[in-house]
DNA sequence: CTGAAAGCGCTTACAG
DNA sequence: CTGAAAGCGCTTACAG
């Protein structure tokens, strides 16, 4: 790799004038056409390139983005890979680098979050779930001119830091909306999400539809064990429900397969929609109909605030608008071949 | 953060005392144990961490590996997550950064792998996919002095690059092993990978169990949706069979869940494996009994060895030994308590 | 129009 | 025992 040295001293003349010229950045530098030309044909020919580290030390671009993510989803959602791989993507398009750091407590970020990173990144993304513990620490380091920009699927940090997060509410309204329109009157919700049961309820609400307060109800958490237990205690409760309005795709994988096992048949299935819209649902006995949570879109987003702080533009936080996905959970005409008949 | 220069002034000292003390490698300078104990004492107070940027561009380590990644697995199956959370975190442990990067083609390899890479990292892992075109590429980066590590299922890379593989055939075995033990005796294999499926046969063999050519079956690929295919096809040929071994645990969910949807209760299903151990075996409505692909044992291990080639240590490919991971796709008796009865 | 010089933070021969 | 000096590859005032 050619240093600006050599190009100089092929060319006869200063590394300053190469410097100067390969930057075009010219300061108050002059150069005549000729020479100009001699050093861009040059540059092109010997596909000279900066040195990185140099730059970096001289305080410029360094070329990196630090990630740091506290793991999210359940497991099997391919949430997290989907998060870094569009981030990864979106920062190779612009030509930096990933650095990537997974943490699980505030011990592990702050120790990874040293001084040290300042010199190495030139932006920070924060992503998973939310440490309000470490929002200090996030302050000062923006007030230390680092760019910062969360991904928590709620703004839960400092007001100050830009987050790109879903709308959970709009979430909920659209797995409501769906099973009203499919002419369920008794949804059941398994639920741990309070932003979404809002628009869940609003659903209900805007198209008349009676809430049933038995049917609503609170689930520990997200896993496949989860949605087995509140499946198996609703079924149990005897109360009686056309529908299933679940957080995840495998609380809602849990009710479908919960189900088939207990005897019912496909086509006798209450209505069921899932959330993430991740391989979860499509690898289901029964496909699901799930609501996106944009996690590509909401990466993209994330790289384009952190540049748009880059270039001292006010940037706040937003929150992308899911989408829902049908399949055959909710809609038996899209039963694929292999399970008709 | 305080700088050589910084705590040299402090102390009255010339910067160059201060970092042959720091560093630990005092060269031909001697210094009296005094202002050497002075020294420590500053650099533990103000927690002094020498500059990256200045090390690396001295010409020291970098402090940063570089992953490459083609992602392998079908979708869901979490093993590029995997594999990417355990060397970040084995790297974490050396206090080594991950720099990372997904790539389809040998054009996207190269264009991320410039020149300019060497001067960023001080190692290399390859994963996922292999690419034969690359290795004249690896093998001039390795021979310009750079620690390469490749982490494909098998060995595939150039003989001089290490690579940390499973052990395929035994996985094969593995699988038809343990049908045997369940009593099978009419093993249907959905298989795309040569090695396995010789490992496979072997297992039948030693068992003196009769191989029926017509269950043999090569499917395309390792989706769900290959699956379906399979296992509509095998059970529209009307070939008896009372198990299946599949190379995925996608490939085995779909025979799961084709068969219940065709009205097979859960107690006559076929006893079926699945391969890799990943959440889809987990959340298959029958949880599949699964081989292991040993991914965090393999990415530690990859760590492991980029840093013995650092110190000139010999190293050649390995192969882990998987294991098998018992559910209740083939013994009943591991029927979780929700679907009993 | 062009280049010598200082400096980013470090290391390491080398001279006192 | 200790420090001045050169140098890694760059940038950017500043002096000619």
């Amino acid at each position: 790799m050619a240093t600006l040295k050599e190009i100089a001293a092929d060319l006869g003349v200063s590394h300053t004038v190469v410097s100067c010229v390969a930057s075009g950045r010219m300061g108050t530098t002059r150069v005549s056409e000729a020479t100009r030309q001699a050093i861009l044909a040059r540059i092109e020919q010997v596909g000279f390139q900066p040195n990185r580290l140099a730059l970096a030390l001289k305080g410029g671009k360094k070329g990196y983005v630090g990630v740091f993510l506290h793991k999210h989803g359940t497991y099997g959602s391919e949430m997290n890979e989907e998060f870094i791989t569009a981030i990864s993507d979106s920062l190779a398009e612009r030509s930096l680098g990933l650095w990537l750091r997974f943490f699980t407590c505030e011990k592990e970020f702050l120790q990874a979050c040293s001084t040290r990173l300042l010199q190495e990144i030139d932006g920070l993304v924060l992503a998973g779930i939310p440490h309000p513990e470490l929002f200090g620490k996030l302050r000062s380091l923006q007030e230390s001119g680092l760019p910062i920009v969360c991904a928590f699927p709620q703004a839960k940090t400092a007001p100050e830091i830009p987050n790109v997060g879903v709308d959970l509410e709009h979430q909920g309204w659209l797995a409501g909306n769906h099973l009203i329109e499919c002419g369920c009157r008794r949804i059941a919700r398994f639920h741990c999400h309070p932003s979404r049961q809002i628009g869940f309820l609003r659903s209900l609400e805007s198209a008349g539809v009676p809430c049933h307060e038995a049917l609503m109800r609170v689930v520990n958490g997200f896993t496949y064990e989860d949605g087995l237990i509140a499946i198996d205690e609703l079924v149990r409760s005897d109360m009686k429900f056309d529908a299933v309005s679940a957080d995840s795709d495998a609380l809602a994988s849990a009710v479908v397969h919960y189900m088939l096992r207990k005897g019912y048949s496909s086509e006798n299935l209450p209505k069921i929609v899932g959330n993430d819209d991740s391989p979860i649902a499509q690898h289901c006995a029964v496909r699901l109909t799930s609501v996106t949570s944009e996690i590509r879109l909401r990466a993209h987003s994330v790289v384009k605030l952190l540049f748009e702080i880059g270039d001292k533009k006010n940037v706040e936080s937003i929150a992308i608008r899911p989408k829902l996905v049908v399949r055959e959970s909710t809609d038996p005409s899209l039963t694929g071949s292999w399970f008709r008949g």
